[in-house]
DNA sequence: TACGATCGTCAACGTGGTTGACCAAACAGT
DNA sequence: ACTGTTTGGTCAACCACGTTGACGATCGTA
């Protein structure tokens, strides 16, 4: 029988979570904007990442828990925004490799150098210790390896 | 100059939290699911909880950080739903009162009770010492009284 | 009374997701 | 080598959620 402490109900939880998630994002794209990247929204720094040095959109759509199609249109829009370029697979015709470009890697290397200096600034404010603390407590009570990213769908949907 | 730990990269803790939120959301879903309420999307229990008492449209918009319109879209399908209801403002004929039905009230109702045990989960694993540090400790580094809804547009927008 | 602000809704659109269908290319079995 | 199955990419239709713009109806006030 979970004894709810009436000042500390479990929905908070869930919330802060939330929260956090999303300053750290907030923060990270309101920065990248600032330095060339104003039109990359959240999502597309993960698909980026799950590209890593060349798929296709059948394998990103694995990777990212959706359907092909929905990899494909994403594909699209990053391509058209210049993050990502495709060319055709000599050993597959039916397939076409993605990969990012230049601009592509100048996002995603910024991107990391953002998440760094805003973990500094929570290991400021928390203390290194707790930050790592948090970070483990995290890993412990989340499924390891996860990376699904239909959030849109999955929150909505 | 923020020191990046190469064993602690910063695009780790939004992860973390993103998979914190995600298991928790998920774990209430399946469990509220098997109670009786399948159709239960996550936003659907913010929107619940925002509409309180009896609100507006336009007044929901506004909690949740949305147009009136969206509010409004979400409003209807939760009508269709059976977890809210519309009635008329007798001191304003403008108004279209929105309400909480009796559906709605037993949703909310075992969300919160599944929210405090899977709170009490955590503090199984965890320590409940670390799962309140883990909240003090989010509540420091995100704003306060911290409430947007429009996760789906933001995230992929 | 007349004017401006507010509420709800309609319409059009963008983004992200889904399924189903389809063709072309690759693969595997006889 | 030919045939049958699997796989990759795309098209089409649809749904959920968000946006902005426009427009009546109603309320409050000058």
């Amino acid at each position: 029988m979970p004894s709810a402490d009436p000042g500390r109900p479990g929905f908070l939880l869930p919330l802060l979570l939330l929260a956090g998630f999303r300053t750290l994002i907030d923060d990270l794209h309101a920065e990248l904007a600032r330095q060339g990247h104003p039109e990359l929204r959240p999502l597309h720094g993960f698909v980026l990442q799950a590209v890593g040095d060349s798929t296709t959109a059948s394998e990103l759509g694995q990777r990212l828990g959706v359907s092909k199609q929905a990899a494909g249109k994403t594909v699209d829009r990053l391509v058209a925004l210049g993050y990502l370029e495709r060319a055709d697979d000599p050993r597959d015709a039916r397939r076409k490799l993605v990969r990012v470009t230049d601009r592509g890697r100048d996002g995603l290397h910024r991107s990391a150098v953002v998440f760094d200096e805003l973990r500094q600034r929570w290991a400021d404010t928390l203390g290194a210790d707790r930050v790592t603390a948090l970070e483990d407590d995290l890993r412990t009570v989340t499924p390891a390896n996860w990376f699904r990213l239909d959030v849109p769908g999955w929150f909505g949907g």
